[in-house]
DNA sequence: TCAATACTATCAATCGGTAGAGCCACATTT
DNA sequence: AAATGTGGCTCTACCGATTGATAGTATTGA
């Protein structure tokens, strides 16, 4: 790899002088600046960053940590971030932490490393107690800008993009309800999660102003994934005793409907599956999945202009700000059966 | 941030002896260790890979070029690539190039002003010409280790995981063809990628062998997106002169099942479909998804060693491995309709 | 007692850039 | 003619780490 140098030597010119000509830090004559261009691209030089960052100036790399980049809400998710970071001039340093999350701190301490100029971390990454603490201190001693996705813990003082998650489950779960279900199962994320949490307490919540007493079988544990929402949908398919699913995750909600279809349950007519996030492969099952979300290219897009911001005023107060999850009424949701035309 | 003098200084100790605790690269007294470990604890140190890389290390970083990250294809290919890239100690820079594939070459600058130690370019990525000069230009003379998917261009030696696209094409349309069907459309990624026309060249074989003449109308363009699959599937179902489609990505043949199940008709009883890729969420569609594929997350894997292989041995000759495409059969494809059972 | 031999720990050069200070030649002003 | 200004470039210190050379201090043996 050719350094400054070598195009200096080339050029016949002292390597400030290089670099003054590619940063137009100074005038330089025409002259001599043409033959440092020529210079330049004869040779393919392309400035070190890791001198220009040792220098004193930015790395210009934003850290993103997701659990897990196979999910379709995490990858949209990169991809409105990459969008607007790119623009920006930003790169994309990537970690999935997911499945096996033994090692996120050695994956912080790299991006630490690195020096990322920010960070923005996806909920679940954050709920890991051992990773929220590793975050936690870089934030707070190396000034590292955060931006948190759908957490807010009041013990850490960074920007965050929220959303109603519980809301978002009650939202969910109303629906259901207001097409006559009662029985109505929910297929839980991890319950150390917040957001599981949230949600959860959403579908307790809609149960309960609705004056429905869950019984045990309706709530089930899943991990976000296809796969869980399969196996899950599959019991309770069997067992035959709800009529209506509220999954806390689109993934999930997928994984449910195979399991109706794969039973030759139809789906809304026997059953009915409701998810939270609004991943755009939702639109295109059959039956369309009904869901509470929103737009997550939009949502990666908001989540990087924020740290963007950050970036440019580290001073200024955490913001805080809310992404509306909405009701995509589509066709996995349906009356009651037996309802009675 | 803190340096390594501040540790250096915290612990009373040169710098130079902060750095062989850090290392192991000499015997440092065990009382000196002790100080130095206990300051880079308080202090939260990690040393700076900007600083190390500068001094001839490594950087420790495999950039990613794939065409469309929120693509499961994509997707579930970086999350192998991750898994073996950081068992390695090497983080992901990832560029996710299209749509808006106009300032790839600044990205591929960015990559290279990083000095990331490889590069893995996805097919579609290189198929853009002034793309692939680029990196062909990158690849000589920085010697950048590259691994190419799915794409061997004669002119650039570097290792490439490839795969026989036109005998996937050709198998996916074989099997159509076995189950009765003739009048089988083929929707084609863009003319422009390889990828594309070798698919669609292996949908050409299969019809010739079996003596089927394809229609004119019978072929169509898509993106690779669910979008266009959707859209193509509207258009052929309401002309209605198809019984079977090939997709080129599963992404495109999950559109048209999409189409199908809009319009009513029946999969595979009126239609069938078949894909190319082995996308993970093809499982769970109803109908699940015929495709000719094969585990995304194990590619990502292999390309990641055969990257990392190559780094540890960058005079070795060119790697050219074959990664298999194997018929999936699920449940979009099957007999064609009238055949008379 | 002194020299040779470990051990430790420090010094200083270096990587590839950036930027402040300095230098030189020429033009303009008084 | 001397003083001043200015455009164009170079010198050099520095960023944070690594590493070969080197220095200081016990320990050991003769």
């Amino acid at each position: 790899m050719s350094s400054i140098k070598d195009v200096a030597r080339m050029a016949g010119v002292s390597y400030t002088t290089v670099s003054h000509v590619i940063n137009g830090t100074r005038r330089v004559s025409d002259a001599a600046r043409q033959r440092v261009l020529q210079a330049i691209s004869d040779s393919g030089y392309v400035p070190s960053a890791a001198a220009r960052a040792l220098r004193g100036a930015k790395a210009r790399i934003l850290g993103v940590l997701v659990p897990d980049i196979s999910n379709p809400f995490c990858a949209e998710l990169v991809l409105g971030l990459e969008t607007t970071s790119r623009a920006a001039g930003y790169s994309l340093l990537l970690c999935s932490t997911e499945p096996d999350a033994t090692d996120v701190e050695a994956q912080i301490d790299s991006l630490m490393a690195r020096r990322v100029d920010g960070l923005v971390v996806v909920a679940g990454v954050f709920d890991r107690p051992s990773t929220a603490q590793v975050l936690r201190r870089a934030a707070v001693r190396s000034r590292l800008p955060l931006l948190l996705l759908d957490r807010s813990p009041a013990e850490l003082r960074c920007d965050v993009l929220l959303a109603q998650h519980r809301e978002a489950g009650r939202e969910a779960t109303r629906h259901l309800l207001s097409l006559g279900h009662r029985r109505i199962a929910c297929l839980s994320g991890p319950m150390g999660l917040t957001i599981s949490q949230e949600r959860l307490a959403g579908w307790r919540d809609a149960l309960a102003e609705a004056g429905v007493v869950p019984e045990p079988g309706w709530l089930a544990e899943g991990d976000f994934s296809l796969e869980a929402g399969h196996r899950q949908g599959l019991v309770w398919l069997q067992q035959g005793d709800v009529t209506a699913v509220f999954a806390s995750n689109d993934l999930m909600a997928l994984g449910v409907l195979r399991a109706a279809a794969q039973m030759g349950v139809p789906v809304p007519g026997q059953l009915s599956v409701v998810g939270i996030d609004g991943i755009d492969i939702g639109r295109y099952t059959h039956p369309a999945l009904t869901t509470v979300g929103a737009s997550l290219r939009a949502v990666g897009q908001e989540a990087g202009e924020m740290l963007l911001h950050r970036l440019q005023h580290p001073e200024g107060p955490p913001h805080r700000r809310w992404r509306t999850l909405a009701l995509l009424m589509r066709e996995s949701t349906g009356p009651v059966p037996g309802a009675g035309t």
